[in-house]
This record gives C-alpha cells, structure tokens and sequence, in this order.
DNA sequence: AGTCCACAGGAAGGGCAGGCGA
DNA sequence: TCGCCTGCCCTTCCTGTGGACT
C-alpha cells in the first residue's frame, strides 16, 4: 500500500463517525463515581476500615467472590475515600494495594516482600538479597511509617497456592512486634474454598471480617451496562436487545461483570471495523466468539517453548484420531517431534507436570483414570472447536517448522 | 486376597542466569 | 572479579494408587 493509500484511510477513519463517545468507560480501568448493586458491600467494608481514620488497627479483612463481581472496584471505592478522609486528620493512614497475581511483582515471597517495603518507600533490588534482609527492610519500613497501613492483597489465593500461607502467617503476627505502626491486612480472593489451603491460625487471624460478593444476575448486570455504554457509545447505536443479550451470557458464565462489559465492548468494536452504524445482535455472537479465542490464542503464545511443542503434539493427535489420548502415547510421539525440531527432549516427570499445567489453563481436559490391570495414567481430551483447534496448530506448526 | 500395570506426583537437589556487595 | 543469594526449570529417585486380572 503506498503512503498516500494509507493517508486516505487514515482520513477517512478520522472522519467517519464511530459507534463510540468514551470506549474508555468500557474497559476495567473506569472506576465509576457510582457502583450499583454493591451498597451493603461498601458500607460494611467502610465501617470495617473506619477505625483507620482514628489511628486504630481495623480489623484483618477477607472478601470473597468469583471473577467480575465488583471486589477490587469497590475496595479501591473505598480506599479512595478513605485517603481523601484522612486528609482531615492527624493520622497517617498508607494503603497499599497489590495484586498477587502480577507475574515478576508478587508472586514469590522474595518478590512479595521486596515490592511492599518499596511501596513504603525502601529501595529494594530485583533479586540478589537473602529474603530475611528484604523483609527486615520491610518491617524497618513499616515501623517508619508510624500509625496505620492498610495491605490490600488481591488475588490473595494465588499466593498461598503458590508459596503456602507462612508469609501471610508472619503477616499477621506483625501487630506484636511493631512499636509504633499497626498494620492491617485485605486479603481479596476468587476462590471461596481457597482458606481450606492455609494453616487454621492463619485463617483464623486472617478473616477475623469477611464480605461476601454474590455474582450479579441478568437484571444487574444490565443495569450496570446501562450506566455505562449510555456515556461509552453514541446515541441510539445500540440495538434493541444488545444490552440484555450481554448481561444475558455473562450472567450464564458466573455473573461476571467484566465479561459483560468486554462483550459489548468487543461487539461495538467490530461493528465499527465493518463500518455498520449499528451494534446489531449478530456482533454479540461474533464478540463472544472472539474473546474466546483472543483467550485461548493469547495462553498458549505466552507458554514457554516446551510446553508449546507439547500441546502441538496433542492436538496433532486429536486431529489425527479424536478422542482421549493417554500421558504414554503423547509422550512417545512428543520425543518424535522434539527430535524434528532439534529440541531438548523433557523426561515423562517433566511433561506429566507441563500437562497438569496446560489442564489448569483450561486448554486441554486431563483426568487421572486408573485402568486396572492397564495401569494409572491421565485422559487427555480436547473441548475446543476444531476452528480454535486449526488455528492455533497452524500457529505453532510455523513457529517449530514443522 | 494378592499381583501388577502405568503412571501420578512428592521431595531433593543440580545447573543456570541475574543481581548484589565487598 | 568473586562469593553469595535468588528464582526458575529441570532431573532423579522414590512412594503411592485404583482397579483389572489371576
């Protein structure tokens, strides 16, 4: 295309009217001044958070809740509100939120410790000090701070599936060997079963509060995506039924909030690529599908190399014959492909745990089946579409050559 | 009831890269 | 530069396991 082509599109994209006013107010980043349907959930974290403001520790604070369902939002609601009350009071009030689930941020006890104290103000290297130095730095930087911290840990269950639950153990004994601060912990999870990990003490101190968020249903949802896409999209661009047709899936997928948004979020975008005026139903289904395989395509382009060539070898074989395959026969033929590749071959201990990870990712299906005389072994199965299936083979076919 | 299969999966440790302080 | 420390990826060694078969 010549340079003039691409000026005239450029052009023609600036004058072109756009489905949307403010895409902005659809992506999680938007904090709403007004969050509906999460009124008991922000009074009871407010009254529980109060104390703060007159120096006293609030107490440890746990909320649960699944994906999309309003826990960060809210928190970080009220937090705001918080820091602005403060203003009017001698305390010195510092929160601190971390998100647990940051890779290379806080996901090991070295990193968990290290980012803290340098929230606080310490300056701590990436790696090279032993991790009793970086948590004494922390704690230094805590007893600095004087009064009252409050450490908001969200996606709190990652951790402690991670690196087991004795950070957190020290975390709440923190109290008793701190003079002049006292610290609180919000420890935010998606998976309600999660404390059935960590030690009773801990649990214990940890959820000395808890809140519950349900998930929205279809009304609430929709309520939400009203609030927004009135200012997000243009006037009259949304057909009829597009607004309850989103809250309508994503309240099918756990009543998640955020799916909901992507959706129409999504649908609009690709209404807007095919110069329609109008968000018409077919662009919910095609966003719905869309997500799907963004997801999918984005996991497996994010795995390391190994675990790449693995899953080429089980969709080779699932497009081959169908059907379930067991951890024997995907290894023999992995060795085959590793070898065409010029690749390092992984031993079978390796690649049983590259497959329980690829199971975790939701990529593939493995159940432990025990086959009597014929042994142990995991059935690996496939649920995607073979489009998804077709799209991401030929994705990593190109990238082993093979 | 005992055997045996084909692994699952825990534990320990090696090797490497990256970073720090002396 | 060297010694030390970290996280990460991997191997080796090992015990455990559910159910078909004998």
């Amino acid at each position: 295309m010549s340079d003039n082509n691409l000026q005239d599109m450029f052009t023609e994209y600036l004058e072109k009217e756009s489905v949307f006013q403010n895409k902005d107010l659809l992506t999680t980043k938007h904090q709403p001044d007004d969050i509906l349907h999460r009124d008991d959930q922000i009074s009871e974290l407010a009254s529980i958070l109060a104390p703060a403001l007159k120096g006293n520790d609030p107490s440890n604070l746990f909320i649960y809740g699944t994906v999309g369902t309003g826990k960060t939002l809210c928190v970080n609601h009220v937090c705001d509100e918080l820091r602005e009350a403060v203003k009017q009071s001698p305390t010195n009030l510092k929160i601190i939120y971390l998100n647990c689930k940051m890779k290379k941020v806080a996901d090991t006890e070295y990193r968990l410790s290290a980012q803290l104290a340098r929230e606080l103000g310490e300056e701590v290297p990436s790696t090279g000090l032993p991790t009793d130095e970086v948590y004494d730095r922390f704690f230094q930087a805590l007893e600095d701070q004087e009064d009252v911290v409050i450490i908001v840990l969200d996606e709190i269950d990652a951790l402690v599936k991670k690196i087991g639950d004795s950070f957190l153990y020290n975390l709440t004994r923190i109290n008793d060997d701190l003079e002049k601060t006292k610290v609180s912990i919000v420890g935010i999870s998606n998976d309600l079963n999660f404390t059935d990990y960590m030690d009773s003490r801990v649990k214990s101190s940890l959820s000395e509060e808890e809140i519950i968020f349900p998930p929205y249903n279809a009304l609430e949802l929709k309520n939400i995506l009203r609030q927004r896409t009135d200012e997000a999209f243009t006037d009259g661009v949304l057909e009829e039924g597009v607004i309850s047709k989103c809250a309508a899936l994503a309240a099918s997928e756990h009543g998640d909030a955020r799916r909901a948004l992507d959706l129409i979020r999504v649908a609009g975008e690709l209404a807007e690529r095919s110069d329609e005026p109008e968000v018409s139903m077919e662009y919910v289904d095609a966003a719905q599908d869309k997500i799907e395989k963004d997801r999918l395509k984005e996991t497996v382009r994010s795995q390391p190399k190994q675990s790449k060539l693995l899953l080429y070898t089980i969709f080779d074989e699932h497009q081959a014959n169908g059907g379930k395959m067991v951890t024997g026969d995907i290894y023999a033929n992995y060795k085959e492909y590793a070898d065409q590749a010029g690749m390092k071959t992984l031993t079978q201990r390796r690649i049983s745990d590259l497959i329980s990870e690829l199971d975790m990712l939701g990529i593939i299906n493995a159940k432990v089946r025990s086959k009597g005389r014929y042994g142990r072994t995991r059935e690996i199965s496939v649920d995607l579409s073979d489009g998804s299936v077709e799209d991401i083979q030929s994705m990593l076919g190109e990238a082993f050559y093979l």
